[in-house]
DNA sequence: CGAAAACATCCGTATTTTCCACAAATTTCA
DNA sequence: TGAAATTTGTGGAAAATACGGATGTTTTCG
């Protein structure tokens, strides 16, 4: 029985490319590709995917919330996260939302192989073990948010986005600048992308 | 005689995977795959590529300062952009510095390899035309106030600081909104470092 | 286990800042 | 001289931010 692999990316370029690299081993078997929300549990309804390779970030959402509800919907999937580049945040935050492995795009092939087949056995792969030493200053829902306010997005956008309401974001906000140490929102996306929080 | 093409991004996974796509086809050689600067420049007079598929984010710094360099040392490379998303400024960018197409990350493979045939042949491919007529860069004064913005200041602040009114400070930012395409200066930030706008 | 801390969610009010749409004068430079 | 850049303005709408407070959950730790 060959492991079924979904991969959820915005990038149809970069999955089509991963698509191929994990289809040349055995005991691998690729049994989707999707690229939006609805896909998505469309497809592991339909697949039942052992292992779900995701992009940490996914349609401009937080992959990780993503991981959230996948962990609670559908326990039996697994899910590995994608990132752009080791950080610890994201590390951190990947391992608290129920990712079973966090790889970088970074990293080689055989590291993804690996973090899915040790997945799949059930066993967690981090690439260190002081991640969780070192605490994240950031939360996922603030880390999801300043992506957001990156990205040109209002506080009535990213409640609609995040579906919590307009004050939960003013919130969330008040406390990225609180902790960033700031008193705009332009201030933190340059301190942000300064401190490497963005993937 | 296969089109030599040479793959540069931070992203080994990445890159493995457009690799295995590019080989497939029987009119294109994959020569290398380099993710550090100094490899570029050796692999480039190693194997004199005829196509430089090359990411518009490299090593933190800016993919195009890059794509400048190739395109004065070395004319006979035609550069491919890669890019994470289709945004008018990195395609103008892009132009500008002397690249040949500009393909985002979520389109086909198909795109990419047809981009690297027309390049091949000498014809530019960007996605649309009206790319060029309605922008310009920055001016030195809107840089001057961008970085200033992603500084965390105010616009009172930036006036005090290059001893120039609220209101012209206010026409500026307006200047730097509507040339990168953004609604608010959190945007701004976010776009400018992208597009490496910044050291 | 139980207390304390942190987190996420919501609401109101008030002030500040940002942003837009209209013009227009001055300098700079090709 | 004409084009572009820089400068300044008015007025107003929209957004963001600061200052309160409230509730329930989860995490942490003694």
């Amino acid at each position: 029985m060959k492991i079924k692999v979904l991969l959820v990316d915005d990038h149809c370029l970069v999955m089509d490319g991963i698509r191929q690299l994990l289809e040349r081993e055995l005991d691998l078997e690729v049994v989707g590709a999707v690229s939006s929300p609805t896909d998505l549990e469309q497809k592991i309804a339909q697949h039942q995917p052992d292992i779900i390779v995701m992009d940490i970030r996914f349609k401009g959402k937080n992959g990780l919330l993503w991981t959230r509800k996948i962990s609670s919907l559908f326990p039996a999937c697994k899910v590995v996260i994608l990132s752009r580049s080791h950080c610890l945040e994201y590390m951190n935050a990947a391992y608290e939302a129920g990712a079973y492995a966090f790889v970088s795009k970074q990293d080689s092939v055989e590291t993804l192989i690996h973090a899915i087949r040790e997945s799949h056995r059930g066993v967690k792969s981090f690439p260190t073990h002081l991640v969780f030493h070192d605490r994240s200053s950031l939360t996922e829902m603030e880390l999801a948010v300043l992506e957001l306010i990156a990205q040109d997005k209002t506080n009535i956008e990213i409640s609609e986005q995040l579906n919590i309401s307009k004050r939960t974001v003013e919130h969330h906000v008040s406390s990225i600048l609180r902790k960033l140490d700031v008193k705009s929102r332009a201030g933190a996306v340059g301190k942000a992308i300064e401190l490497g929080l963005f993937g």
